[in-house]
DNA sequence: TAATTTATTGAAAAAGTTTTCAAAGTAAGT
DNA sequence: ACTTACTTTGAAAACTTTTTCAATAAATTA
């Protein structure tokens, strides 16, 4: 076995307490930072730890202590390219916090998201923080009947008492139809991703406001059929016949698509077509003309969750429920106003 | 405190032996499928878990059992974008052998990998994955004296003896460079990034020997300064004055800035000048015209890689320590031969 | 000096599982 | 009916920590 300390004796508080010359009590106080320990006495077992190279047992403390400073992360599995920043804050904040991240995923089959809720328990995780851009409302509704503390992170949920750090795409998308509205845009296209479902739902509520508050109703749902693996693909045989005065897509991926599909057809963005990409990211200010975008304060997204989770845990109960972090509309080339 | 069955009783082992009128080891029987227990009895011990939502704790079985099933993932903050599909590997091959995945980043700080590795050790992870792209030579000095399981990840390393699952970049630069070469190319340039000190070096290897089979010396890298947080501000600068047969990029994101960069400054690709980028991703066919680029196996060095591992602690010794992938060449739009 | 308080320590229980070893039960062979 | 062998079960120890409670030692007060 590939055990830690292969040949040498194991060393647990036992060895540290032998060696000290005290007992275990003694040096678990050292370890804990107890203040009831004599400052000769703390000396002596500190000599003894790094002595010996002792190392506490996270798992016997777990198992005293009854929790496990881990946090479990639900993520879906295709969208890391989205996840890095997020991953980055929170990680950032739980290493502040001592807490661990354990990484789980989701597929798209239903029965996974019980197995990876089952894992989650039997692991004993002290909070889940579940990234709920591509969950179903069944899935949500799985997640809910469960009694660790839990952070929604990415966009608005809608279970009541969910604690939620996210991003109102809703009013984004409503002020955005809005301004093109009133500068006499009616020709609005948004570019429709199977991927999403409660994502997209958000998006088109946004949408469709904008458009009934001039009395308008939306139609400009464009959607890539499901035999297309590639979206590219679809869309330039699309912009063969069709032409738009906004087109609208979720992803820089799609948005790339769009540009490339357009031009080749010889509609020419801004001046044909103003395309908005709704989720920003580095890849959208690296082609020309640069695509216009919202940008997400994806880090932020991530630290706050993870802020919030170690306050849930810390108090029993929390204030704030729901934590909105602001976009900003980037108003770059590929759009004229 | 918010923990797992609030209100209600807590259940443990003990509980589901008494519901079923049995000791608790033939409950732990049950629970790990031993063939010794009477078929009546499970039958009556299963009712007795599912009655009672039993999940076995693994904290605690993980103090008896002297293991965790977790793997601790240790990844450059920086990279995610390029860790995505590595990730996925890992994790798809991690459900399969029930392993869970911990993950732990660094920074730049030297101090960070150790304090990293205390943190692993704490935790009692069965073995340590190591994404070593930016790996200074420090760190794998301090890695390698670590006596948990490990696997190093992405490119290969110097440390002798070590588990490794890599993609073989000094041969890819060799073949690129003498394959330009013998076309008569001789201005070949490669853009540095400080960032992958490692890598760089392997990539280095390669063109040097590229060069040097044809008794030339190669002397083309073109560093970014430190002080340019956007590498295109720079290059942008630097193709006015500059202008060669082939430039070579790490990365996808300095791929695009040369293009833009060379674009912009009437250099035109591939015509004037043939671009390559050595890390392939999606985006590099997104752009027009699309960049040649090694396609690299990222998710199968990440299921490669946790499928070692699962054999390293399955049994004590494994014979093979290096799996090399293999690349391939992808020709696009952007280079002429 | 004796009594009282305070500071420091250790013994033992608790956390929830696995596993060994012995005991009990059952079936088979004579 | 009586060994013998095999199947099934349970008691108890082990895994490594924290924490409570009681005991001892030291310091203070009367």
């Amino acid at each position: 076995m590939g055990t830690l300390n292969d040949g040498k004796k194991k060393v647990t508080i036992y060895s540290v307490a032998h060696e000290a010359g005290v007992s275990l009590a003694t040096v678990s106080r050292v370890i804990n930072d107890s203040s009831l320990v004599k400052e000769e006495t703390r000396k002596r077992v500190e000599a003894a730890i790094v002595k010996l190279g002792y190392r506490p047992n996270a798992v016997a403390q777990g198992l005293a202590l009854k929790k496990t400073t881990t946090i479990a992360l639900v993520i879906p599995d295709s969208s890391f390219l989205y996840m890095g920043k997020i991953i980055n804050g929170l990680l950032d904040v739980a290493k502040i916090y001592k807490y661990n991240i354990a990484l789980h995923t989701t597929s798209s089959s239903i029965s996974e998201m019980s197995e990876i809720i089952d894992n989650i328990v039997k692991s004993r995780a002290d909070g889940v923080i579940v990234y709920n851009d591509c969950l179903t409302e069944n899935e949500i509704a799985i997640l809910n009947s469960f009694s660790t503390p839990m952070v929604y992170i990415g966009h608005k949920i809608k279970a009541a008492d969910a604690c939620n750090v996210f991003v109102d795409y809703k009013k984004a998308l409503y002020e955005l139809t809005d301004k093109y509205i009133q500068e006499g845009y009616k020709d609005i296209v948004l570019i429709q991703d199977k991927k999403n479902p409660m994502m997209m739902d958000e998006l088109l509520e946004g949408i469709d406001k904008g458009f009934s508050k001039h009395n308008m109703k939306f139609d400009g749902l464009v959607e890539i059929p499901e035999n297309y693996h590639n979206s590219y693909d679809y869309l330039n045989e699309y912009f063969k016949d069709n032409k738009h005065q906004l087109v609208i897509t979720v992803r820089d991926s799609q948005a790339m698509a769009v540009l490339n599909a357009c031009t080749e057809n010889g509609i020419s963005i801004p001046e044909e077509t103003d395309l908005v990409c709704v989720m920003d990211s580095r890849y959208t200010d690296m082609v020309r003309p640069r695509i216009s975008s919202f940008f997400i304060p994806s880090y932020d997204l991530g630290a706050l969750a993870m802020r919030v989770m170690t306050k849930m845990l810390d108090t029993d109960e929390i204030k704030e429920k729901e934590y909105q972090l602001s976009y900003i509309y980037k108003n770059k080339a590929s759009t004229k106003i």
